[in-house]
DNA sequence: GTTCTCACA
DNA sequence: TGTGAGCA
């Protein structure tokens, strides 16, 4: 019984494509232990072997091109910095996957919250919060795409973020949420809130008209600055109309109180 | 079933 | 760094 085997039973024994295989072949890592009359490749159980080192390499990280080398000269001292360096690599990519896990469950929270209160009226608790300055504006200025370029320090995953404006006399601020202690920070307590979609600059206006109305309505003492925040990427659920949250710090009342401290 | 080559992501 | 299609 011959003891080699052919490229598609080596594939499937290794689980790797054929063409795979002729593509290690080519890059000069794999070459089959001979070539038959028929020009077939055969395989015997070295190339077994070789393979899976090969194949180990590549879960590694190890570019094709550089297999080789590690095969033919690495020493064990060169392999341990290797595994090093992969260790690593994969530690980064679990904490990418944390974030986007985190930032996935944030989009189910903000969706479910928005279609449960749409254009309501509601006091939210806030944990005081941190925030640097982004970019600064005239209150009537629109944002467009040149200010975001020109003036706007380039903001890693922005549309991922609640982008915070913050209504100050004639000008507009946007902050980005941070962890640190940064440029401005939002005390703890309770925001008198209301979600809305998609406004029009002067429907938005209105917004702000009818916010503070309710408020004085309400009794409620406004005690800072309007905050609107801006979540894009709440859009996905609405055909690309933007997600709005409108926010201001109200003075304890017995009433809130009583709602959001229990 | 396998080889080779070209186009493509 | 591979994959898919077409051909011999």
């Amino acid at each position: 019984m011959k003891s080699e085997i052919t490229i598609s039973e080596l594939a499937k024994l290794m689980n790797v494509s054929v063409h795979q295989l002729r593509y290690f072949e080519e890059k000069g890592v794999l070459q089959p232990a001979y070539t038959g009359n028929n020009q077939y490749r055969m395989y015997s159980i070295d190339q077994v072997y070789q393979l899976a080192h090969i194949l180990l390499l590549r879960r590694l990280g190890v570019p094709v091109q550089s297999i080789k080398e590690c095969m033919t000269s690495y020493s064990a001292d060169q392999y341990r910095k290797l595994l090093h360096h992969s260790l690593r690599e994969v530690d980064a990519e679990m904490q990418r996957l944390k974030e986007l896990h985190q930032f996935i469950n944030k989009v189910l929270h903000e969706q479910e919250s928005f279609s449960l209160h749409p254009n309501q009226y509601q006091i939210k608790w806030r944990d005081t919060s941190y925030f640097t300055r982004w970019i600064e504006m005239d209150s009537h200025t629109k944002l467009n795409a040149t200010l975001l370029v020109g003036q706007a320090e380039r903001v890693p995953n922005l549309f991922e973020s609640d982008i915070h404006y913050l209504y100050e006399s004639n000008t507009v601020t946007l902050y980005l949420e941070t962890q640190a202690t940064g440029d401005f920070s939002l005390p703890e307590g309770n925001y008198l809130s209301i979600q809305c979609l998609d406004n029009e600059d002067d429907e938005l206006e209105h917004m702000i008209e009818q916010f503070y109305d309710y408020a004085a309505g309400q009794s409620y003492v406004i005690a800072g600055p309007l905050i609107l925040i801006e979540k894009s990427y709440l859009s996905l659920f609405s055909q690309s109309k933007l997600h709005y949250e409108l926010q201001a710090l109200i003075e304890p009342t017995a009433n809130s109180e009583r709602n959001d401290r229990q």
